[in-house]
DNA sequence: CAGTGTGAACCACTTCACAGCC
DNA sequence: GGCTGTGAAGTGGTTCACACTG
């Protein structure tokens, strides 16, 4: 299966909920993919790599789908996640409602700020990293997100590996080392911003008539008129 | 310049920031690339979108690229920055310190719940978001973060582009409509678990001998030992 | 001669367009 | 008749391999 089209599983599953919430049971591929802002060509691909689940000339059942979505992400099961770094960001991902649900389960939270040990965040004590290995032996875990500091966070992400951690979700702005049988993936909020900068200055200069070396050219006919254009689903 | 190459821009520059800090002032695209976590082919072609600011036989200096970059990115420049939503996240957003540097700069802080009007966080009076449009006529804003539950998202969204904001960055779980002109990028936690869950699966599968389908498969050979295999950059 | 910059080959993903099926 | 599922074509991005240069 693409690794984009398993980016793409987790919106179509959203959406998916979403109608059934509605009592929406049935969409066509042309419909859900208005709603989650693809191409319908590229949802029918997606869907073809889990088998056929789609009915010719109907459209697809959307209970049916949902289920079948969540079982090859896998989460039908249970995912046991420990935070470590109990900082703001660590507070707002432990007391993230969406976190609980579909199967994802905070089990544990670490930081080694003294002040921080036996306060409770969400019904969960914190403790220092140290008893990361104490904790594994009694609840595994599964996944293991990093909320500290860029400077903690390879250490951070190295006793998570010793612990038997094979998948980690990256907060701090590092690039971490890792074995290759080790699942890291990266959330980084300055890197969005910066790429959004790029563009925002990418109009900016296109508005002003320029290009990106900040020369005039010579065939511009843009207008600095503010006309937004048509609509679209991001 | 290619969607791909913006987005590892800011890991370039970052890792640029790193070494000069460490007083180097000369990499090659080899031993960048490593730090980075690329291949040193895709470096050097993504810096050759820059245009040709390497020395043959030699390599790079530190502060010359990295200020390219900046430039190039827009970093040079002041990004005033709005949150919407001062939540758990929203607050650990407007207190995150890497927001601060490179050219971005907090000026509003917005949320509709009576409660938290008038209170301040970081230095800067949490408003009502009916008030935005009034505080875009004294200090424009580039960039709008959402930061709110899913189901305020879309309005705030809207509020954002009619006050003249062209690049969003959503934390809600929802897909923004907006018109073409207008830039979002999302940062999504749960899908980020989701992905992760789906390969931690994978790989316990494997590990027991079995295909995505549950169904044991009769080539296998694959032990369950627990081997780590070599070190990668992620 | 070491290391950049880049055409060419390769690969992954997307889109098209339509055969096949309910 | 209408919509899915999918080969085939198209697109964008990565990797290779080497000519070129300080």
């Amino acid at each position: 299966m693409p690794d984009a089209t398993v980016a793409r599983l987790p919106e179509y599953l959203r959406t998916l909920s979403r109608l059934a919430e509605r009592g929406i049971h049935s969409v066509s591929s042309e419909e859900l993919a208005a709603a989650v802002g693809v191409r319908s060509a590229q949802l029918r691909k997606d869907l073809s790599h889990l088998g056929s689940y789609g009915v010719r000339g109907v459209g697809y059942e959307v209970e049916t789908l949902a289920l079948e979505i969540s079982r090859v992400l896998g989460l039908t099961g249970d995912w046991p996640v420990a935070i470590v770094g109990m900082g703001n960001l660590g507070r707002a991902l432990a007391s993230y409602s969406g976190f609980v649900t579909k199967g994802f389960r905070i089990v544990g939270l670490f930081d080694d700020d003294p002040h921080l040990e036996g306060e409770q965040v969400g019904g969960i004590t914190i403790r220092p990293l140290h008893e990361l290995a104490a904790q594994v032996e009694e609840h595994p875990i599964a996944i293991g997100v990093i909320a500290t500091p860029s400077r903690a966070a390879q250490d951070v992400c190295d006793s998570l590996v010793a612990a038997g951690v094979a998948s980690i979700l990256n907060f701090a702005p590092v690039t971490l080392t890792v074995p290759v049988s080790v699942d890291v993936r990266r959330v980084d909020l300055s890197t969005e911003l910066q790429i959004l900068a790029f563009h925002a200055q990418r109009r900016a200069l296109a508005a002003a008539g320029l290009n990106e070396r900040g020369d005039r050219r010579g065939d511009d006919l843009i207008d600095a008129h503010q006309h937004l254009g048509p609509v679209v689903s991001r």
